[in-house]
DNA sequence: TTTCTGGCGATTGCATGCAATTTGCGCGAA
DNA sequence: TTCGCGCAAATTGCATGCAATCGCCAGAAA
């Protein structure tokens, strides 16, 4: 008989599956990630979810059933969906489930908005601060968008420009900065999803990111920060549209 | 027997002293805010405390305290503490108690660094969007600050100076924008608790929120960002000059 | 036929129990 | 005296039980 795991089932597979006493070597050279909580890996696996659109916008986020679907119990789902409302990708109603946040047209406007104006305001002091390397590893990833783009692998370019974005913003070297970049660039992300005609702007995207590669190599914070703004005022534009042909204000899934 | 609530009794009042069946005119007239749930009123509560001072940075925050000092369950209280987490307030730490974030240089720093960013792109939405009553709301609220400052009233002059930033981040018209600018500006006013000599600079303050109010009033965006970011980059170095004398980077109350 | 009302099922919100982990401290050995 | 080891108390993290609340639907009244 299939069954889901029920939280319970998870719970003594996870007391039983960690005789780790001794942690050797190899485990102190592994990756620090695997000691994250149960409620922050409910997260990560939720946003992505939303992100990628396999929870589409509106859809009702009902404990139980996440709680049966991640094999974990009620708590840490409800302190996972209290993380993403935070971060504005769940709406809580009071007394009802929260729901995956609908797409609002204002709200995607005033989204990317706030979204390029951060950008920008991180552009500037990244021309100032950003290193040799920090430059090395944004060629390669234009590089890296060029042959994506040519080979038109959606994914690929969706997540190297993702990785340029971020980029430039981690350059910046202000953390709170980037986290509320993060934030509201992971429901941008959302959104992208469901946004069709994306790729006719690749390659004019292309050489706006060019423009902005340049503007930092020659340290011009002005330019960086302008041209980047821009940037993402144009996509902004193309989402808009792109989403203006719905009727429904928060639709479904494509 | 003077004894602290137990969450047990707060539940028990909780449930008996509800007998709201019709809730009339006035009910509805009042605030909304009353429905709020209890983790999020133990939220407000804490970050009170926290950034009045009243819980030092780096003061551990354990649970059962939490919940005794506040009468409800350790359920609200963590998720309480999830969501301070996620705005800066408080520093998660694995398997161990969090704790009230340190104060520590460079993220001061670079915390006053994306305040003044993000108010300048704020303030250049504002200067195209401002509406005659917001414009009133900020002379009137000008005219207080200016009251508070010859009274000497350090907590007034405080309030007032923090409703006239609100004032123009609100006037951008851009709900994700205030949201992380609520966020930032909740640590700011923690850190301002701790910065002494403020005082030295309220008069010339007074002079850049004039000029500020100013170039909103002639609806010019890149005056107003200009001096907005600059006003906040004033106050940065004053409350960084003032927090440099401490010996620890993460100290307590003063 | 439409609208209001009362009860029911579904679901959240909160409290609490239990196990694992961590830390602080005491005790013994060098 | 100091360092290391191990034990015990403190505390978190997760699971789960229980009651309150909400939305829905059936049924009655207009």
């Amino acid at each position: 008989m299939q069954r889901p795991p029920t939280p319970t089932d998870a719970a003594a597979a996870r007391r039983r599956g960690r005789p780790r006493k001794r942690l050797d070597a190899a485990i102190m050279a592994g990756p620090r990630v695997v000691r994250a909580n149960l409620h922050e890996q409910a997260a990560e696996r939720l946003r992505d979810l939303i992100v990628r659109g396999d929870l589409a916008p509106g859809a009702s986020l009902v404990e139980v059933e996440l709680s049966g679907m991640l094999g974990i119990s009620r708590t840490p789902i409800r302190e996972a969906i209290k993380l993403l409302a935070q971060q504005g990708l769940v709406e809580l109603r009071a007394n009802r489930s929260p729901c995956v946040r609908p797409l609002r047209a204002a709200e995607i406007r005033e989204l990317f908005e706030a979204l390029a104006g951060i950008e920008r305001i991180a552009a500037e002091l990244a021309a100032q601060r950003i290193t040799a390397a920090d430059l090395g590893r944004l060629r390669a990833l234009q590089a890296e968008i060029v042959r994506e783009h040519e080979a038109g692998r959606r994914d690929s370019y969706a997540a190297a420009n993702r990785t340029i974005h971020r980029t430039i913003v981690l350059a910046a070297r202000n953390a709170p900065l980037a986290e509320v970049h993060a934030a509201l660039l992971s429901r941008a992300d959302q959104v992208r999803v469901f946004a069709l005609g994306l790729e006719d702007r690749w390659e004019q995207s292309i050489r706006e990111h060019q423009a902005i590669l340049d503007a930092l190599d020659a340290r011009d914070p002005v330019q960086a920060g302008r041209l980047l703004q821009e940037h993402v005022g144009q996509t902004a534009a193309v989402v808009a549209a792109s989403l203006a042909g719905r009727t429904d204000p928060a639709s479904s899934a494509a």
